[in-house]
RNA sequence: GCCAAGGUGGCGGAGCGGCUACGCAAAUGCCUGCAGAGCAUUACCACUCCGGUUCGAAUCCGGACCUUGGCUCCA
């Protein structure tokens, strides 16, 4: 399959450097705040980058760092008054919370940086043997001015990177050098002891540290946003290929696009921002993940709820495919091509609307476009359960296939709410029934004038009945 | 200033040399006691601008313009 490197700018042939196992990190949170929107949409993305990479059968180790050592966390623990220790660890646990609401499950391992200071420490302790990093009464820092490859990622060279606004430290020897270890003791829970008496790494080698320790000096793909192109995974390359003296880092580094307000990149600096947690509130996991998955990864997406709410109708019309090709299985009973249909799928334009799912994912996870393929296949089934020219087969393949790219995808394709056997748990639902069977009687018997009033007080109620045409129905709870 | 990503129909959003997606919204029809929901069909031939290459350009090459982001805090 190819996957778009920014290191080229081109798409390249994925090839795992050891068989079937594909290695993946991404820059997972610094832990100081909940996470808000823009979060979400970068790890929507690499959950399903992991998933389909498992899907096509490879074995996938997704690794994702958890930045618990870090400026804003000791910063948001002073003015708290809290543990910067707990504090972290606050968040952390709200951020596992979120990413499970959203269905983002298949990070392996999730690395914390405070427990792989020892590795961070001896990291630094390299770079400084081979020469590339230097020791001052601040801190260590990268010496950027050996390293030649520097500004590749972000297709700088080192005299554009000279530019700075920040002020830099005076004791570095260029400005564009960087912090690999900080002398500060900003109190017990974050200092610790290293060769260059107390304090704690720099932003950028966590990174490097955890994913040598784990990968090794090289691996396949390493994902973020693209905010993090410069300065954090040019850094990240300095670090890594100093030390060990192999390119590339990765293979393929992957990055995403903002997700905007108003045109505006959402941000915590700028303060539009929105937290996962209160657009749940608003807006279920899965319209949210496909509003996310209808464009391309490396694009813009501007958020709004105008959006949010065409992407859950969008995703409607499949739910309510799936809902038909249930109920149709389920209606025609068992007959003698049940036992064919054990059998592969065999109808052309279910199998073509696979092959075009699958071959847009492999263009670099070109999820719009496999949206498309879902879509033409539910329109086809649509119109074939209309005019009563689809076989049972089909139909199961039908739903298998839906199925399987909500999967893929994660989200969920199958219908799931409202039905009556779910609601009727209580005794409320009870209740509504026994009134929609009494009113389904009087419909019996045409006392059209008492059935409606029936439903229109209770829909004054808030409870929305739907009829079907078998009777029965469905109803709704606003 | 340098670097990057963009600018496509009413809206969202693919495509990136010919077949001009897909979805939402719209119109018409079907279904329905009615309503809702649903389904189908149709219409919309749009690609920031100016040159060029080509039989043919939204797509390639020049050159503008505009938006957003990065330039040591950031997913």
């Amino acid at each position: 399959m190819l996957i778009n490197s920014t290191l080229s700018g081109k798409k390249e042939l994925l090839l795992p450097i050891h068989n079937n196992r594909v290695n993946l990190f991404v820059c997972g949170p610094t832990v100081y705040d909940n996470s808000h929107i823009g979060h979400a949409r970068t790890y929507i993305v690499f959950d399903v980058v992991a998933r389909y990479l498992k899907h096509k059968g490879y074995s996938v180790f997704y690794l994702q760092n958890v930045t618990d050592v870090d400026d804003k966390i000791i910063q948001r623990a002073t003015e708290t008054d809290a543990s910067p220790r707990l504090l972290a660890r606050k968040f952390e646990q709200k951020y596992l919370e979120d990413m499970q609401a959203l269905g983002v499950t298949n990070v392996s391992y999730y690395a914390r940086a405070s427990e792989h200071i020892p590795e961070i420490i001896n990291q630094i302790e390299r770079l400084i043997e081979k020469g590339y990093a230097y020791e001052t009464e601040t801190g260590v820092y990268f010496d950027e001015s050996r390293f030649h490859d520097f500004g590749k990622l972000s297709h700088q060279s080192v005299e554009d990177l000279e530019k700075h606004r920040i002020e830099p430290d005076p004791t570095k020897r260029n400005p564009g050098d960087f912090s690999l270890w900080k002398k500060r003791q900003d109190g017990p829970e974050v200092t610790w002891d290293s060769p260059w008496g107390k304090g704690r790494p720099g932003w950028h080698i966590e990174d490097t540290a955890i994913t040598e320790n784990y990968f090794g000096a090289q691996y396949d793909i390493h994902g973020g946003a693209m905010d993090l192109i410069f300065p954090h995974h040019e850094a990240e390359i300095a670090q890594m290929e100093a030390t060990s003296g192999k390119k590339p880092l990765v293979r393929f580094w992957m990055h995403t696009g903002f997700l905007n307000v108003n045109g505006e990149k959402m941000s915590k600096s700028l303060g539009n921002f929105t937290t996962i947690r209160d657009m749940l509130k608003k807006f279920d996991a899965d319209s949210f993940r496909f509003f996310v998955l209808s464009s391309h990864y490396r694009s813009p997406i501007d958020f709004s709820e105008d959006a949010l709410d065409q992407s859950k109708k969008s995703l409607e019309r499949i739910r309510q495919a799936a809902k038909l090709i249930e109920a149709e299985i389920e209606g025609s009973p068992s007959t003698a091509d049940v036992a064919s249909s054990e059998k592969e799928a065999n109808d052309p334009s279910i199998l073509e609307a696979r092959a075009r799912f699958l071959d847009s994912m492999e263009n670099d996870f070109n999820t719009p476009y496999a949206l498309r393929a879902v879509f033409e296949m539910v329109r086809d089934i649509n119109r074939r359960l209309n005019e009563k020219s689809i076989s049972r087969n089909a139909l199961i393949d039908a739903r298998n296939l839906l199925d399987e790219f909500g999967q893929i995808l994660g989200i969920g394709f199958s219908p799931a709410t409202g039905s009556r056997a779910e609601n009727s748990e209580d005794k409320t639902g009870k209740l509504i029934e026994l009134l929609i069977d009494m009113r389904q009687k009087l419909r019996e018997k045409k006392d059209w004038a008492l059935a409606d009033e029936i439903r229109n007080r209770l829909t004054e109620q808030g409870i929305v009945l739907e009829d079907a045409k078998t009777g029965g129905g469905k109803y709704s709870i606003r």
